[in-house]
DNA sequence: CACGAGTTATACGATGCCGTACAAGGTGAT
DNA sequence: ATCACCTTGTACGGCATCGTATAACTCGTG
């Protein structure tokens, strides 16, 4: 056989990384093939069309950031509120899937057929989250409501512009997670 | 004079409307003649090209989304708390506004002016809620988390996906506003 | 009614992209 | 070395879009 010299995999990858640069109408095919640098002749081989990428992307995606995370999480949580400061570091904190997953949050907006695997994809995290604050937190309501305000700061933070005077952005997320988290603040340095 | 039949304003509105459903991409001339029922003949007697047309909304986009926000918080607010609530839902919860107010947040996240603009007009929001905040809250450290706890939900649940089994999302985030907040929750009913 | 200024339609060239067809190239087996 | 097979390059048709040029139109005004 011939050797497979740019195989199906670096197509989704650089798909990926166009996605994650510019969004969904950035990944274009002879994009992508410049990117690679060769030309679109051998894309077709691999894909019906555009659209197949698309959906290739998006299992790449949906494999890598539930799996890896999920189990990681596990392995290595410990604590409960560590295991929500972890999840949350994995996906919103990793240079390769963060861009990736504000793309596809994006996206999804605009393609049922995405959004439908977000919420997959968000329903497995929060249910993280939500096993994980309920070990310290006994009222459902209170749960879901800290869950969900977990979650939204680590998807929100990236979409807000402001400024924190005089501070930067990390250490008032460091105290809005103690917030969601309920954890008490008395005399400082105490 | 011959009479303006498709003036300025109907192509700043056609565009944000396009913003709004589609992003930027979707901000094509051609398409928005067509939504006018027009052809693209008038479009360049206004702007000199695609990117004034950009700016132009921009600029429409920042006046109504901070000036007027900001009129009626300070006319209509009443207690701190509620103008929290309801610089909240002014933005976040307009069939108008909302939708384009996302739409720039991702905008931003791939061009550096729009991220300026987006950085003025956040800073001024967030400076009301520290204010109404502030109001209750001494501790400086926890009003920049709370504020910031405020709009990343306002923001997040935009973009999140996941259910909230048994329960509709509003709910969940009215409870998390009490978080926010800080209201407490005595026994249910007491 | 006719004129003129401003507005719009139409036609055009240029560019970028998709998807197809086919030729050219490399690789391993015989 | 030669052949078969897989991969890639090149060329093409088609479409959408931008921005320009110019002709046609519309409406207020005299």
């Amino acid at each position: 056989m011939g050797a497979l010299r740019t195989p199906r995999e670096k197509w989704v990858e650089e798909g990926l990384r166009a996605l994650a640069a510019g969004g969904v109408d950035a990944v274009r095919v002879e994009a992508l093939a410049k990117a690679l640098g060769v030309t679109k002749g051998g894309f077709y081989g691999y894909f019906a069309d555009r659209d197949a990428l698309l959906t290739a992307m998006l299992d790449a995606w949906e494999r890598e950031s539930v799996d890896d995370v999920v189990d990681r999480v596990e392995r290595e949580g410990g604590d409960a509120r560590n295991k929500v400061r972890l999840a949350g570091q994995l996906t919103f904190s990793s240079d390769r899937l963060l861009p990736i997953d504000l793309a596809i949050r994006e996206w999804a907006r605009r393609d049922h057929t995405v959004a439908d695997r977000l919420r997959r994809v968000d329903n497995k995290r929060m249910q993280l989250a939500r096993d994980a604050i309920g070990t310290f937190c006994t009222d459902p309501d209170e749960v879901e409501a800290r869950a969900l305000l977990a979650f939204c700061t680590a998807i929100g933070s990236h979409f807000l512009a402001a400024d924190h005077p005089g501070r930067t952005r990390a250490p008032v997320i460091a105290r809005a997670a103690d917030i969601i988290l309920d954890v008490p603040h008395g005399n400082p340095g105490a």
